[in-house]
DNA sequence: CTATATCGACCTACCAGAAGGTAGATCGCG
DNA sequence: CGCGATCTACCTTCTGGTAGGTCGATATAG
């Protein structure tokens, strides 16, 4: 793993933990055990490397989105699968909290580019999570009475707040009982 | 209005925006037209200032959630008055945001007083959303199927999750569209 | 097969400004 | 007078960022 990349997997941790006035380069070379000034090699500016983060996050999204579009034909598994992935980074507490859900809370008072970034996440999200949707609904496994776009921005709100509650109430099990409690209810829904 | 209160109130305002880290004395200060040591004389320490900021948001909304019981007896009616307050104050930006929101959502990075007081307001406000959701269902007017404590999770749940998808997608709208879906399906879910 | 030029990664040593905070003077009011 | 509120002036530490040097690997020329 090179040094760039070890900075944006140690960048990213920090960030999910204090957001990005949490964090300082200063932090970061401590953490890596190198020198301020050879993080300005790498990333010239904390925008730079801020930016660098979310997107190399919106990529690998991104990527294991496409998977499983190709590899599993069934909506409600798609989705169990992307939800499971956050059980787990909650769970033992790897990623606690979606790096772009951090950065959108304290949106306002970011640099532009960032911000840029951070919607881009969320817009591959929901999209992802409309077409989810609209196939679950043609598959007959989720409820009928919402269109797909409802469901699918439904579904990206109960993400989010339950990792807000699961932080905020610090307990993990939270994320997992609403999650849950969503889903189970998408599909006994079948009207 | 008194320079403590016109403190709390700017405070609150400026970490709405940008979080516990995005604002400085200095900021406050020049907000105010006074200078960064006069906030000194009334709150000593940053610590000081914002667990001030939150608990006078908690005793706000403790009296309003109070009233709300005394004078109506309806739940859905007192879960509609709550939540067309959020409505008004994301729609004309006056409060684009949970403070005790942020706040939980930068929670590690926190010191400690404020973080006691954040889980302080999240639990104030779910053991309030416990008690109106177990009078709904006495009512009739919500689900039956699930336990009260779990809806109520699920209302808080999507009512933070609708801020995140708010400000992610700068748009106010997004939390009254999801708010209501959740709010309509709570209604016309009486099996 | 050396000698040397080049380059990337990292370093030390700084800088200016902002951070939170303190000391002590001044001002106005009961 | 006493006191609270505000001020100026200052301190220390941290911030993101820069300048310029060292080191080792690799490429190239003699």
């Amino acid at each position: 793993m090179s040094t760039a990349d070890k900075l944006i997997d140690e960048a990213g941790r920090l960030i999910v933990n204090a957001g990005y006035n949490g964090f300082s380069y200063a932090h970061l070379a401590e953490r890596l055990g190198i020198r301020k000034a050879s993080i300005h090699h790498h990333f010239p500016s904390k925008v730079d490397l801020v930016v660098a983060v979310v997107e190399q996050q919106r990529a690998a999204i991104r990527e294991q989105i496409a998977a499983l579009e190709n590899d599993e034909p069934d909506a409600m598994a798609q989705l169990l699968a992307y939800v499971n992935y956050w059980k787990r980074c909650i769970e033992d507490q790897s990623e606690p909290f979606c790096l772009a859900g951090v950065l959108a809370v304290e949106l306002p008072g970011l640099p532009e580019e960032v911000g840029v970034a951070v919607r881009g996440h969320f817009n591959d999200l929901g999209e992802w999570l409309k077409r989810v949707m609209a196939l679950g609904v043609r598959q007959g496994a989720i409820q009928l009475e919402l269109e797909p776009d409802t469901s699918a921005q439904f579904f990206q709100t109960t993400l989010y707040g339950a990792m807000v509650m699961a932080r905020a109430y610090g307990d993990p099990g939270k994320f997992n009982f609403v999650v849950d409690a969503f889903l189970a209810r998408m599909r006994t829904d079948r009207s």
